[in-house]
DNA sequence: GTCAAACATTTCGACGTCGAAATAATGTGC
DNA sequence: GCACATTATTTCGACGTCGAAATGTTTGAC
């Protein structure tokens, strides 16, 4: 069976047979998942009224357990400062998160999930768990595993590490 | 060795020890690597003062050899068309496409590469592939192409076919 | 032929992100 | 202790996308 990027890669062949058309089908299929992938958590976090760069931050705040910084949760999504403060504003506004201050240093603050934002999260987390794994249903465990080791891999030479 | 998403996985791990962290990892490094991705074509395109929205576009006219409606542009490019619309006129703006009427049918239009526009593809495409084919260096001939064949099975599954 | 439904494109207002500048606090060298 | 570079957060203006509404065109039923 074909996918869309089969006849990109034909329409590509016909006008110019020189270019390496293996490694431009990955790029573009990898670019057009991560589209289909972003509609289906959307979709799915729609259904409990919340936007999926909502659930990113608080979900980053559960999972860490302790309080974050605006930096340190910029850097977990992978968004800017300015981006940031935007979504913390309207998180505080749903009273969902709130800022506090750190003692000691007057220069930084701790985003800490409110009662209400933990358990928003653990409300929502199971379902987005199986969204996921339905989304990767179609794959036995042997190419899930692979396929998963591979997109380390390619992360890391890409400069995801730590 | 690790990547970022290794981390994330055992924070969840230690906070919640019931969920399916596999398939969190997949979707979760399948949404990073598209952020890298996006990082470097984005790079390799302003050496060339081209944002990647327009290569996008100019190229999916390069390969597609007759002209396109900007209804076929917008779904093979995968915005609205309303962002389409704003496309166009930059790019017409830019003198790399233009727009012009098709024959007994005056509620669509065509959009035409200029020549500039198509010199500009052919200027820039073979870099462009040498950046992506940099982007997989870390992958053996095997691993790249069964990679490939998992994005294309995941792609269908979630309907991207043709 | 006329009217209504379907279609293609553009316009509009709202939203979220970005980079750069502004503000404020901290750390460092002397 | 005093300047000065550094760090953290917020503010600002511009940009690109979105969904919905508006505009203009074609198709089809009658």
């Amino acid at each position: 069976m074909r996918d869309a990027a089969d006849d990109f890669l034909d329409q590509w062949a016909a006008q110019r047979d020189d270019l390496d058309l293996d490694a431009m089908g990955t790029i573009g299929r990898i670019l057009r998942l991560s589209r289909f992938v972003n509609a289906r958590l959307k979709e799915y976090f729609a259904e409990h009224d919340l936007e999926t760069w909502e659930f990113d931050v608080i979900a980053t705040l559960r999972r860490s357990a302790r309080p974050l910084t605006p930096k340190e949760l910029a850097e977990s999504v992978m968004i800017g400062s300015a981006a940031l403060t935007n979504r913390i504003d309207r998180l505080v506004a749903r009273g969902l998160v709130s800022r506090e201050a750190v003692p000691g240093n007057r220069r930084s603050l701790h985003v800490t999930l409110t009662a209400e934002g933990r358990d928003l999260v653990d409300a929502t987390i199971e379902g987005h768990v199986r969204n996921q794994r339905g989304m990767l249903g179609g794959l036995d465990a042997d190419d899930a595993e692979r396929f998963n080791r591979t997109l380390r891999t390619l992360l890391i030479s890409l400069g995801d590490s730590r």
